[in-house]
DNA sequence: ATACCTGTTTCCCG
DNA sequence: CCGGGAAACAGGTA
């Protein structure tokens, strides 16, 4: 369930790990989670290191090691970080358990749309420091939107919430969220989308990005009451705001799903 | 059985 | 070269 929040909230489970030596390594080298990653360097670079730190950008993880060592981890569509016992056994769709003398790190990605990278070096890879700005930092600003509304004029504006290259930690039910918000069509081209809208999507952004740390970020619960969130995962929904139906249809590639009553085409 | 899914990458088209 | 859209990836669930 891996947007923004859910990914701040799945790498805090992993935080009692923190200042804790790994003292065993288990993987599975044929999930597809390890496409591009060396598992042999990997099991042999995290062993016996302690991991020091852990961050997240986006829908991005970092962890630090001991031994200037770097694991990026990506949940992808089914990813999910836990603890677990020492003793715990490794079951179906674990990629990779990190073993502590009292605990274990694990992580399970059934589908394996999710990715795992290792970094050897003093400082943190470019792949994380080149990162765009997350949407919950300062260097987000309305200009991203409106520079990237005006560069995909012909996108629907659903699409471009999704591109990772403007708004770092956006997903599917975020994006909706937002547009709903704003009272703007889903499907409504980036170009027809005038400054003051643009504002207002700025603006919903951050409180939607906000309002779901709080919310699921801190302690993985369920956004507020009254979000869309709780009505848009189904056929049959209804507008938490009109009490009119609402729409579910494909947009974007994603489904998407909007009030046709307040939502409207720019 | 069939369709659907909170994400990203790759391929193809104009 | 680019922007845009569809398909592919893989398995669980309804």
């Amino acid at each position: 369930m891996p947007e923004l929040a859910e990914v701040a909230y799945a790498c805090s489970l992993w935080k009692p790990g923190i200042n804790k030596q790994i003292i065993k390594v288990y993987l599975n080298k044929s999930s597809r989670v390890f496409r591009g990653c060396d598992t042999e360097l990997l099991a042999q670079g995290i062993a016996a290191k302690i991991l020091k730190q852990s961050s997240t950008h986006g829908k991005q993880m970092l962890f630090q090691f001991s031994g200037d060592r770097w694991l990026g981890l990506h949940l992808g569509m089914t990813g999910s970080l836990s603890m677990g016992p020492s003793s715990y056994q490794p079951v179906k769709h674990d990629a990779l358990v990190l073993y502590q003398s009292k605990a274990s790190l694990i992580f399970k990605d059934p589908r394996q749309f999710g990715k795992i990278r290792l970094h050897l070096g003093k400082t943190s890879p470019s792949w994380w420091d080149d990162l765009p700005p997350s949407i919950l930092s300062k260097e987000f600003k309305k200009q991203t939107v409106l520079k990237a509304l005006l560069k995909h004029a012909k996108r629907p504006v659903k699409a471009l919430l999704l591109d990772q290259r403007y708004f770092q930690g956006m997903g599917n039910w975020m994006a909706d969220e937002v547009l709903w918000r704003t009272g703007i069509h889903p499907a409504s081209r980036c170009g027809q989308i005038d400054e003051t809208a643009a504002n207002d999507l700025f603006t919903k952004i951050l409180f939607v990005a906000k309002g779901a740390m709080k919310s699921v970020g801190e302690n993985g619960g369920d956004p507020p009451k009254g979000w869309l969130f709780h009505a848009r995962w189904k056929d049959g929904g209804v507008c938490p705001k009109t009490g009119k139906n609402l729409r579910r249809e494909k947009i974007g590639g994603r489904t998407s799903c909007w009030c046709p009553d307040s939502q409207k085409f720019s």
